[in-house]
Formats: C-alpha cells, structure tokens, sequence
DNA sequence: TTCTAATTTGCAACGATTGCTAATTAGCAA
DNA sequence: TTGCTAATTAGCAATCGTTGCAAATTAGAA
C-alpha cells in the first residue's frame, strides 16, 4: 500500500473525496504489520478520532481493497483480515496468540490431482505456534 | 471418513446413538468428493428425509468432525466445507462455479520469513478455473 | 461562495452458525 | 419385552461479521 499522501492524489485522481477519517485509516494502515481486522482497526481508528463509525471504516477497507492497495485475507474462522503487503506471500496464523506473519515461498510445488484446473492463485495458510509463543511455552 | 457400517459401531462405542438422521448423514457424507456446505447437505438430505433440521445437519457434522472422520475446509468467502478425505491434501476452487477439488502437493516448498514459527500444519488453496469452466469458455 | 455528488453515520437486515429448551427416542438393563 | 434415562432432535432465538439503505453532512470543483 502506498503512503498517505500517495493516497490522497489517488484517491482525488478517481473521484473519490479525501476526508479525516480517510486519512487517518491511512496512516493507520500505512506499514501495518498487523493484519488487523475492520473491528481492531476500529478501535484503534477510534481512539484518535472518537464518533469514526465502523461502516466508515469497513467502506474505506473495501475502497482500498477495490483499488488495490490493500489485500483481503481469511485465516481459518474469524473475521477477514487486511493487508497493506500487497506482494505475493502468504500466511503463518499463531494457534495460541492469533498473531498473523507474512510468509514466502521460494518455488511452487509440484501437483496432483489438478485435472484440467487452471490455477491463477495461491494462498498457504500455515498454522502453529509463533515464536514468543513457543518461548513462553512452560514446561509440563 | 470410514463408512456407515464402521462409524455406527465407533458411534455406540463412544456412547453416542445411531439414529436415522445420523445414518442418512453418514451414508451421504461417505465417499462424497463434493466438499458440501452444510447447507447443501441439509438439502439432499431433506429430499430423503423430510423434516430433517439443519440444526441436526450442523450437529452430526461437528460430531464427525471432532471424532476426526471430517476435514473442515474453509475457501474464501461463503459458508464452511466438510470433506471426508481426512488425508494430508489442499484444495482447488473454481471462481466461476464454485465447485472444490482436492489437490496433493509432491514435496513442501522451502520458506522465507518464518523467523521462529514452528509449523504445525499447512493447507493452499488455490484458485483458478476448473477443467469444464475452462472448457465451456466462449471465445470473447 | 455555491453547488452537488460523494461520504458518513446509524440502524436494519443478512447469512452462517451456535445456544437453548421441550419433546422425543436409542439402546442398555432387568 | 418393557422401562428407564441420557442422548438427540427440532425449532427458534441469538450471535457474529458484514452489507444495504436513507438522511444528514461535507469535500472540493466551478
């Protein structure tokens, strides 16, 4: 995703307005590592501006997914998460904490059972155990 | 997903009954490479038995699920899948019909990023158009 | 400054799934 | 075969994440 400001010429270039609540869901999800869900970007965006509405921040979501500056994942149950990371990776989802990670692979495995399909994408979700969380694991 | 004769016996075994509902289920889960919703379940098998709930429907599939005779699968949007191959294999998704195919990968792809996670399972699902999608595609 | 289309907000509605409860029933034991 | 009781079923309400809708507000071009 690009910068704040980059936004801001772009989104005036397609005819969108630039408002407050706009640009603070931009710098929030500026260099977010978080892959925060609409709720937990909610309230964070809420914080710093108090009255910002979830439909807000749900449409101004969907408006950077639709432009291409954001990507939409789903790991498992659970709300859909965004991505500011719009390269092509993939997922580590932390079964104790939550906690998603980007994730690349070097070269794409070989297949069975494609039978005609025509793949155009791939997404890996990995599940276990992140490292803080095997860190703090206590012995048993 | 062992058959209906089998699960009927591990059912009683675990102190669970052996009711009709159960049994139609068993019998239209088995072998079943449609990767139904519960929904779409709970259609085929109202034709068969009317008055069936989708509640019942939910309950004998989670039932399935945690004695580990179902996979549960989730691709993308839309409602969850059951699949009673439970064997290490991911999942192919046509964007045109929606129908799912199991796919198997020959040997797991080298990663980048993981920075301490321990992997404890990983599942790709891959998007694409299936053999007769791609088929019946009209020259544009 | 004016005007208008885009935006925001709040709330209703939606689809998928689960919780709850009364009525029913599988299947063990006598 | 009959009784008993815990398991199950069905139906409905409730939940969660998300989207549709409409009225009030506002960005930003003219």
């Amino acid at each position: 995703m690009r910068s704040p400001e980059e936004l801001t010429t772009a989104f005036r270039a397609a005819g969108l307005k630039v408002t407050p609540q706009r640009q603070l869901l931009f710098t929030l999800m500026h260099n977010n590592s978080a892959h925060p869900t609409a709720d937990s970007l909610y309230a964070v965006a809420s914080k710093q501006m108090p009255g910002i509405s979830l439909r807000t921040v749900y449409q101004t979501l969907t408006d950077l997914t639709e432009m291409g500056e954001l990507r939409t994942i789903e790991v498992g149950a659970g709300a859909m998460r965004f991505d500011p990371n719009v390269s092509d990776h993939h997922h580590a989802v932390c079964d104790v904490c939550g906690a998603v990670q980007d994730v690349y692979v070097n070269q794409a495995p070989e297949l069975r059972g494609l039978d005609g399909f025509a793949v155009a994408d791939a997404h890996i979700v990995y599940r276990g155990r992140c490292a803080s969380c095997s860190a703090s694991v206590k012995r048993s």
